[in-house]
DNA sequence: ACTGGTCACTCTCCTTTGGTAAGTACGAAC
DNA sequence: GTTCGTACTTACCAAAGGAGAGTGACCAGT
């Protein structure tokens, strides 16, 4: 078992996971998921199925190389993409989901589409909290 | 009208929120409402309802009241929270979801229940690539 | 043999962000 | 008048992120 034990959970491994809790990897695991380059890899991969790093980084306008390769290598380890190399020349290298991956293709769009469906009600609020605050 | 108008979204006013696309606000309301705090400081809320600054310190274990104050300032601003100040003594200051904040607990309660359904899944997928990469 | 091109990184430098801890403002209670 | 509680600010430093040049493997052309 892998699981952090504590001494209020010895008797109860299975739920002890609390992103409220400092330190706890599933308080880690929700801010690596959460990251900007993540949501937009893991949401690309999801449209385009297989995708190439130069393809990624072309559809993620603004995306450093080395963020995507960070954001990749993270995202292998963490087992939600797989990486294939092909050793052709030039070299290719695939990535695609895995099933645990294609498992967080729900919970992620539905974060993206709220940004886009509720970004002008969100500038507006923007406005009037600068006119509140700005003119005392 | 408040959108980014650019060449091919001239005659489309209403859809051109692009989260793929770089700078665009979408994009950083997403990368916002992502982020640590943000996510656990908007469930907190979710689940409470209205909460003080010392409650919601003492409930997000390990956040600094610096990162709390900024974050609280972001979400207030972008509409998402309510702050009102009771000048007593002590000062009292509540937080409470506003109605659009309300609409994010639905995609953002989906992302944290992922993080503890899956976290053991991601654990050993780390594991099993630590030994692949670290025996090479 | 040598130049140049492609792809997927990798490295260096510098700016921005985040964390730690101490300080501030205000009235109330002792 | 000193201490307490509450909600912040501020100063300082370490860590993360962004910009851009460099690397290595391979091959096509000259």
């Amino acid at each position: 078992m892998r699981s952090v034990t504590t001494a209020q959970e010895v008797n109860d491994p299975t739920s002890s996971w609390d992103p409220y809790a400092r330190g706890c990897p599933s308080r880690d695991l929700l801010d690596q998921i959460g990251s900007k380059w993540a949501v937009l890899v893991l949401g690309e991969l999801g449209r385009h199925g297989v995708c190439r790093f130069t393809q990624l980084r072309q559809q993620l306008a603004g995306v450093s190389e080395k963020m995507l390769t960070q954001t990749l290598r993270t995202l292998e380890r963490d087992g939600l993409l797989l990486r294939t190399v092909y050793p052709e020349s030039p070299i290719r290298v695939e990535y695609e989901l895995t099933p645990l991956g294609q498992t967080l293709r729900g919970p992620l769009k539905a974060l993206t589409q709220w940004s886009v469906q509720h970004i002008e009600d969100v500038l507006d609020a923007r406005e009037q909290y600068d006119e509140r605050t700005g003119q005392r």
